[in-house]
DNA sequence: CTCCCTGTCTACCAGATGGTAGAGATACTT
DNA sequence: AAGTATCTCTACCATCTGGTAGACAGGGAG
């Protein structure tokens, strides 16, 4: 295999996987019609996965480390307080925008009837228990508004899912630009987390 | 057939195919499952729906109907400039808590791979169009600030749309009244909304 | 050369799915 | 009483789906 040219058919098959999976949904996805897309054939697919629902999970595992990362990204430059939500939702922004199939996906698998819901929940409860904890401090050292953090990731968490749909019904009434609507969602979402968590506020 | 206690059979299917379809989603839901919660045969749904399909645009036509009515209750009110807003607001997000089923089915039929997309679009159309051609009449007549209507509204859809994530991911996460944060969601469209378009801002 | 591991393929299958054909029942009309 | 429209049923089917079994090719190791 060509290590420049050729992808890896791992790889290959994630992608087109993460693709289908963020428009058609995990069900409105048949292994056939992937393979077919791939030129390939769907034993291959099972061969790398398993299952259909293995692939799912390697989709999900894949996209969730992207996330991490991008989180872990913005934590590095070691910045304190106010700064350092900003940068937390400049990252997540900014990773959405360039892989806006992150978020089809994760619409796919956060509602509750999904094939994916339980494994996305095992990969963010660690996350959102992480996150919880660190505001809980902040908020103990007077750095941080006293509310319920959870319910305020929740719904930061919901905002960006929402933008999955923002993004494609835009785009769907014929506005190609979605740069400018995804910023002002931004925007509203850091009013609304300053507006809960700025204790000069 | 009891008048009373009898729905009717349509009424009944229409109902449960809702359910089915906002949480198992389309190609989540077959139609055997269905029948077979309704204590009919499968034939019968077919019967009075034709296709699968054809159940599904019934259902979307309804949901539609449901907002729309809601829409024109908030309109008799008869009232003006920013209170004619925040009625409308009300009303839709009255809606959303009393048949969160509605927000689903929207979610998913919102999706563009999905098969109810076009068929949603053609019924949303004309009723945006309406919006946009009021709101831009009230530009003219300097009591709105002048902004893209289309694109304010789209907002605005996809922030309720966005509530139906926001409503499940709460109740996985254990969070039992998702009252409080519907209503601090809707305060934030208000505040979004006054500040898009209050012309004295 | 032989063995084995990896990866892709062909062949096949059991079950589920949406849909068709048509019979039987009930009730309203003539 | 006879005919007709409405509604639900049984029986059946073609297709698609995820998944299994196993052949075949290539490459590295002994």
């Amino acid at each position: 295999m060509d290590p420049v040219l050729a992808k890896g058919t791992n790889e290959r098959i994630l992608e087109a996987a993460l693709d289908s999976f963020s428009t058609n949904g995990y069900d409105g996805t048949s292994l056939d019609d992937l393979a077919a897309g791939l030129g390939v054939r769907k034993q291959t697919i099972l061969y790398h996965f398993v299952t259909k629902r293995g692939l799912l999970f390697a989709v999900v595992d894949r996209a969730t480390d992207n996330l991490i990362e991008a989180l872990e990204g913005a934590l590095v430059s070691g910045t304190q307080g106010w700064e350092r939500i900003e940068g937390l939702v400049r990252s997540v922004f900014r990773l959405a925008l360039r892989e806006p199939q992150m978020l089809g996906l994760l619409r796919e698998v956060s509602r509750p009837g999904s094939a994916g819901s339980g494994r996305l929940r095992s990969l963010m409860t660690p996350l959102m228990d992480r996150a919880v904890a660190w505001m809980e401090s902040e908020m103990d050292a007077y750095r941080m508004r006293r509310t319920d953090a959870r319910l305020v990731l929740l719904s930061a968490y919901s905002t960006v899912v929402g933008l999955a749909t923002e993004i494609e019904v835009l785009r769907a009434a014929g506005v190609e630009q979605a740069l400018r609507p995804v910023a002002v969602r931004r925007r509203e979402l850091m009013r609304f987390l300053r507006a809960s968590l700025d204790p000069s506020g």
